[in-house]
DNA sequence: TGTCATTGGTTCGACATCGTACTATATGGT
DNA sequence: ACCATATAGTACGATGTCGAACCAATGACA
């Protein structure tokens, strides 16, 4: 158990600098991921929606989006809703920036795959979204 | 596969939390990755044969050792093999304080572990092993 | 309507992590 | 023996991440 735990921490760090090696200068995963998010679950999501998506402090959602607003690849509004909040929605930039990542992401990453029976993936994937639903549960 | 890897850094990200949540104040997981590191493969290895055990840079694992110096918990001492290098061992401190915190963590990591089946445990480390290694050799 | 607790977001300070540059020792080739 | 190159460890600066404190807007409730 501890040694899965071990596991996970070093293919995590593998699997970001891989990711990041691949992204421009100052950009980091979270941007990316983010970015990925909004594509993904939908654009008009709050900072706290998302911050909550990703299991992180809303802090460090907040400087996450800002570093993404900088670059002009999200633009964040209003929410008629509630004024204390804010919606995220992406850009054009933004949009085009997550599509050339996954490409390039995506070509450095093939030598990679034949060397994985994609069933194993799958049954590997369930056991992890068991297993971190379990852990949500004990955070209480 | 981005979902693979996504979920991969979720559950390092909530583990670590879980596991710091239970050190002392200002420890942290590599201060106890690296006690027990010395535990398991021995003692009297060098700085960077550590750092690359656990792929992080040499200096940040001199960070690492130095505060588990400052705590008590590891030994520095010249390498009599090189004059350039250093050995790290365990103090009697360092060695109780693992175990401690090993009953420690494992006490409330016991109510999750029912949850999960043993045999899928395996054939996912297995997996994720294999993975890791494939990610190695891609780093060229 | 008035008051209090809750929630969304930001600011600030602390710290882990990392790239780069640097010193000191070791190693290999001539 | 001498010099070039590689390697061990450290120092420094930049940055991501997070907890705590804070402000503003909302909601609950008398």
């Amino acid at each position: 158990m501890f040694e899965l735990f071990n596991e996970i921490g070093i293919i995590s760090q593998l699997s970001r600098a891989f990711f990041e090696a691949r992204l421009p200068d100052g950009m980091v995963l979270p941007h990316f991921s983010v970015l990925n998010h909004l594509v993904r679950v939908g654009e008009g999501r709050t900072p706290v929606q998302i911050a909550r998506a990703f299991q992180v402090p809303k802090n460090s959602m907040t400087h996450t989006l800002g570093g993404l607003e900088m670059r002009g690849l999200i633009e964040v509004r209003p929410n008629p809703k509630d004024g204390r909040s804010k919606t995220i929605w992406l850009t054009e930039a933004g949009r085009s920036f997550r599509e050339e990542a996954i490409v390039r992401v995506g070509r450095d990453m093939m030598p990679m795959l034949p060397e994985m029976d994609a069933e194993e993936v799958a049954r590997t994937l369930g056991f992890l979204k068991h297993l971190r639903e379990e852990m949500d549960r004990a955070r209480d």
